[in-house]
Formats: structure tokens, C-alpha cells, sequence
DNA sequence: TCTCCTCGAGATCT
DNA sequence: CTCGAGGAGA
């Protein structure tokens, strides 16, 4: 069910605050997985919340290090002369792994890079679950303009800085999940680790009113049906359909008998024009073949109609 | 109503 | 990548 071409058999982000899983963090050349590698693995295994067994390593970089990194981490191409090459020590990090949940922060990167040198070096995928703590803060701090690693320790109080050294940031980050955890259990976060399928109300045509006093009866829009595809380029739906009813104009939300204008939105047209004309619009065609005055006009047209 | 799809905006990782 | 807005079909 991963609608992840690139990466079919990853696993699933989880809204969860697992007791067991193994909390990691990995340096690398860049931000590419297609281009980068990476130079350091640190992850430490925790059960029951408390680390039971750690993993930690450089890791040799096939064409070294720029110095933009080596300024970012801290690692020289002189510490990597001696460190083991991916091949030899990537099945050793698998083995520590195991089928263990991962967590990490914004760890779709972490889990990227290791998925492809899994891949390539063990002929396997990495299909290992995940939790990711920038996403359970975005979701518990939707206020907060920034969820960077560096933001939560100096909100939690861990700590001022991020070394951007994998063991480093590998301890910071479970000191983050723990507090995420110790905050949502307190409860007032009720909501935070719920699916979000459709938050907005599909909007009916009936649940438009005129929100003014005064209705303009002098419109031409007075006592027409509209209804509209696609979406709008110049406002929402909803603002379309408000400026149809204040005008005395009545909105549906299906091509009717009773439907005097199909609006084509702006943005939708594009849309309509790969995709074939919407259902709406082709429904419209078939009813003014049988003799029903149907206009369907664009939304330059309805704006046109708004602001004679 | 519910489910599934597409799109654009915004943020984070080295 | 995740999320929200929006659209379509059942």
C-alpha cells in the first residue's frame, strides 16, 4: 500500500509512541540519496524506553568529504582514513537493527538512505516501520513556526545546540521523543496522533446564505442556478457561491434540469483539458442536446457577471 | 455520508 | 515528506 514508487517496500510512518524500538541519526555528504553517502550510523537500542545496547560508526566516503560537511559535522577526511568501508559494516548495523521501529527526526531522510544502501549493499530493502519526531511535533505544536531538532532541545531544555555528530544528535533525539511522550501521555493532545483523512466539511450548495442585508436584484445573476467544476483560480468555491446567492442567484450542487450556468473554474481547466471534461460538464452537453438551455461558461465569464 | 485521487505550499534532513 | 483543499464517484 506504500504509494511509494521509488521505494515500494518501505515501511509506514506511525502516529505512536512506541516503548521498544532503536532511535538513530546518520551523517552524510549531502542531502541526496542518489548522489550522497553516507559517513556516520549512530543508533541506540531502547526497551522499555531505556537504552539496552548502542551502535556506532564512521563510515568511509567514496570520494570524501567537501568542507562545507566537514564545517557542518566536524568530520575530516583524515578521520575517515581509517574507518570501515559501507560494505563491511552495513550488514553489522542491519544485524543491530533487526526488525526494530525506527525513530528519528525528520527520519524519512535517515530511513531513505539507509532503504537504498540496503539495497545496494545486502540486496534487500529497509521495511522497517518509523516515527518520526519532527512530525509528531509539527502535529503536537501546530502554533510553532519551526520543529528543527535544534528548536526541541531549546524548548524541552536538553540542551542550546546540535552537534551534527550522528551519536551526538542520536541521544538528543531520544531525549526529544521521550518528552513528547512524557507530554502526550498529561494529556491535552487528544487529537495530535489521529489520521487527518478530511478535515474540511464537503461543502453543500444549502448551506450557502446571503450573508448581506441588502440583495442586488438588479444582477443578471437574479434568479439563475449555477454550478460549478473544477476549481477557482480568482477565490474557493464557497466564495463563488456566496457571490451567487447575495445577487439573489441560487447554487446546485449537481447539473440539474433546472441549472442555467456551468461555471468552468480557472484552475480546473487545465485539468479538464488532460483529463477529458469533467462529469459535470458532460453531463451538462447531454442536457443541452435535449433541449435544456444550459451555458457553460468560464470563470473570466462568472467574474463578468459578478462586477459588470 | 465515505473513500480515493491530485495538487500546491511549506519544512526538514546533510 | 506531510498536510490541507478540493474534486469525483459510490
Amino acid at each position: 500500500m506504500p504509494r511509494n514508487d521509488k521505494r515500494p517496500l518501505k515501511g509506514n510512518s506511525l502516529l505512536d509512541f512506541p516503548n521498544d524500538y532503536v532511535v538513530l541519526d546518520i551523517e552524510t555528504t549531502g542531502l541526496d540519496p542518489d548522489y550522497d553517502d553516507i559517513i556516520e550510523i549512530s543508533a541506540i537500542k531502547c526497551v522499555a524506553d531505556e537504552p539496552i545496547d548502542a551502535f556506532s560508526t564512521l563510515i568511509k566516503a567514496p570520494s570524501g568529504v567537501s568542507d562545507f560537511i566537514t564545517d557542518f559535522t566536524g568530520i575530516t577526511n583524515e578521520m575517515l582514513a581509517d574507518a570501515p568501508a559501507i560494505s563491511d559494516i552495513f550488514p553489522q548495523f542491519l544485524e543491530f537493527l533487526s526488525d526494530n521501529i525506527i525513530i528519528g527526526h525528520n527520519v524519512n531522510f535517515d530511513v531513505n538512505f539507509l532503504y537504498d544502501t540496503s539495497l545496494k549493499i545486502c540486496e534487500r530493502p529497509l521495511k522497517n516501520d518509523f516515527v518520526d519526531t519532527m512530525r509528531l511535533s509539527r502535529r503536537m505544536f501546530p502554533d510553532e513556526a519551526h520543529n528543527r531538532l535544534s528548536d526541541l532541545i531549546v524548548r524541552f531544555g536538553i540542551g542550546a545546540d546540535v552537534s551534527h555528530r550522528a551519536d551526538s544528535d542520536a541521544r538528543q533525539t531520544h531525549e526529544v521523543y521521550l518528552h513528547l511522550k512524557s507530554l502526550f501521555q498529561k494529556g491535552g493532545f487528544a487529537d495530535a496522533l489521529e489520521l487527518r483523512r478530511h478535515s474540511s466539511k464537503y461543502l453543500r450548495a444549502s448551506d450557502i446564505s446571503p450573508d448581506i442585508n441588502n440583495l442586488n436584484f438588479d444582477s443578471d445573476i437574479y434568479g439563475k442556478v449555477f454550478c460549478f467544476t473544477g476549481s477557482l483560480s480568482s477565490f474557493t468555491r464557497a466564495a463563488a457561491m456566496q457571490e451567487v446567492v447575495n445577487r439573489g442567484g441560487v447554487c446546485a450542487d449537481t447539473v440539474r434540469k433546472d441549472v442555467n450556468y456551468l461555471v468552468i473554474g480557472g484552475n480546473g481547466y487545465k485539468m479538464e483539458l488532460e483529463n477529458g471534461k469533467s462529469k459535470k460538464w458532460i453531463s451538462a452537453e447531454k442536457l443541452m442536446k435535449k433541449g435544456n438551455p444550459i451555458s457553460v461558461i468560464s470563470e473570466n465569464v462568472f467574474l463578468d457577471m459578478l462586477n459588470p
